[in-house]
DNA sequence: CACGTCCATGCCGCCAGGTTATAGAAGCAG
DNA sequence: CTGCTTCTATAACCTGGCGGCATGGACGTG
């Protein structure tokens, strides 16, 4: 019988949230899915582990015993990619844009020197997940853009803030200012990214920033190509200063703006203290970059 | 990261026999699909666990430490399954045809007066697996017909002994015999099941029978139907004898056979104690039930 | 009686994983 | 040196599983 960790993982969470509808807007599925899923799996055990009802999912007896053994399953498999990781002495860095992890061949390289027994091996993620793979466990430690959703399970360390711009199409009326005010940019349609990715989504909207205002969302993408052809179709959206270095487009203009909190980057792993003394290189690595530049 | 048993599995096989070819041979997938799956772990974890040579795969480092753990995991999730199958009181039978299981609903009807909280779920198997499940784990016991490849590594216990006969096309000139010589029909084109098969499927082309005369293989088929179609096409089939009563065709005719062993049933699972007492139960259901017919 | 909230089902599109065929590299025998 | 063998890697193709959307059905509630 062969099962994979996705379905240990959406079983734990229908077990512990008592309805497959509840469970999907967790784990950013559909409830379809899960309904497939959870039967497929009981069909594979030969056993019934929910008494279904209209109120939800109920774990059986059955259901009860193996949800208390999921948990040491997925433990386990965590344990083993880290204990192979450490032999490696590999790490693996997430990122979500080439910005926040600043002069990426600097840092490695100093990282390289105090550590030369370690690789780095960097992973870059799309905006679907903020966390770059920290949250799926792809990676050991990821530079991430803060507030992302999930921070509070993963020990964070702030590194620098960057200033908040905006792009805008070329031929926009406000590219021909140097600065703009955010609340100019209030009623433009505006550029976000899918719905899984809550607080994070309202950050790059600044939805704290709007005093009420509604936003207009223009278009959602979850990848840098997209997200610059949205903005050269007609929307607008917040990037970190850094963006107007590392991505351009003919049609697409990076301006300063007024009245929006700084994006602030920092670096984010497990709690459990996985390839303690790599990380913590690493971590002396990109600070001493960073007081150097 | 996600990972299913399946490629742990491919993973063991693989640095055990030291050779993707070997490895291939033992799970019976072809090379390519292991050269795959071995390099998408590999990505995954983002570690080298081989070294490649033209001799073979070797183990590094990080992949003897992960192949030290994987045991560890398949036997935790296997622990889980049968923790869950003892609390729901569930008992998994593999079989492959109706006539080894003999009069199967009054056998699970006695199993269920002995062990009114037990509930049996039958699961039938085709030919591609002579272990009817158990070799995958998929049952906890399973009636099989002996000697099938691997059954060293489980408890078997034989229930009882049937003739072997033939299923002929219904023109064929034997059919108008009674019963059949079994040198016969050594000229004959055999049905055969798979080649992963290996003894099982020498067995049932009674290669011990044959006095070195070379087998002709007519056609490989995995199911009962597909079995029919190529007998009524001009191929012939040994066949125990209760095939004669569970499955037809106006085609195909069964006629006794002189000269080959018969075969023989056998009720096989795990050498680990699982599901003890009702296994127990089970076989007594079984074998009073054969000592009154 | 209409509505909301569950889970189940049908249909469709996509990708992972399998297969076969073939290429490439390297040892080994003659 | 050449041809044979034995490995792994790559390419092209096919299929089934999984996920998404839309919808149905059961049942409690205002």
């Amino acid at each position: 019988m062969d099962v994979d960790t996705r379905l240990l993982r959406y079983f734990a969470a229908v077990a512990e949230e008592g309805t497959l509808t509840g469970a999907a807007a967790r784990l950013f599925v559909s409830q379809p899915a899960l309904t497939k899923q959870m039967r497929r799996l009981e069909d594979d055990l030969g056993v019934r582990l929910f008494a279904r009802s209209r109120s939800g999912m109920a774990l059986t007896d059955a259901g009860r015993e193996f949800a208390s053994r999921v948990p040491a399953l997925l433990g386990a498999w965590d344990e083993a990619v880290q204990a192979t990781g450490r032999v490696a002495r590999v790490l693996r860095l997430g990122f979500l844009d080439a910005g926040a992890v600043g002069a990426v061949p600097e840092v490695i390289a100093e990282f390289r020197r105090a550590q030369p027994k370690w690789r780095v091996e960097l992973r870059q993620f799309d905006w679907s997940d903020p966390s770059a793979g920290l949250a799926r466990g792809e990676v050991d430690a990821a530079v991430v853009r803060l507030p992302f959703p999930g921070q509070g399970g993963f020990v964070v360390r702030e590194l620098f803030t960057e200033d908040r711009g905006v792009l805008l199409p070329a031929r926009h009326p406000l590219a021909n200012s140097e600065t703009v005010e955010f609340r100019e940019l209030r009623n433009e349609p505006f550029v976000a990214a899918g719905s899984e990715t809550g607080a994070w989504r309202d950050h790059w909207l600044a939805a704290e920033e709007r005093d009420g205002y509604p936003v207009r969302v223009g278009a959602v993408t979850s990848r840098p190509d997209e997200w610059l052809s949205a903005v050269a179709g007609g929307c607008v959206a917040l990037a970190p200063a850094s963006a107007a270095r590392f991505y351009s487009h003919p049609d697409v203009v990076f301006r300063a703006v007024r009245g929006v909190s700084p994006s602030r980057v920092g670096l984010a792993r497990s709690r459990r203290h996985v390839h303690e003394a790599a990380l913590h290189e690493l971590l002396q690595a990109m600070t001493r970059r960073l007081s150097r530049s």
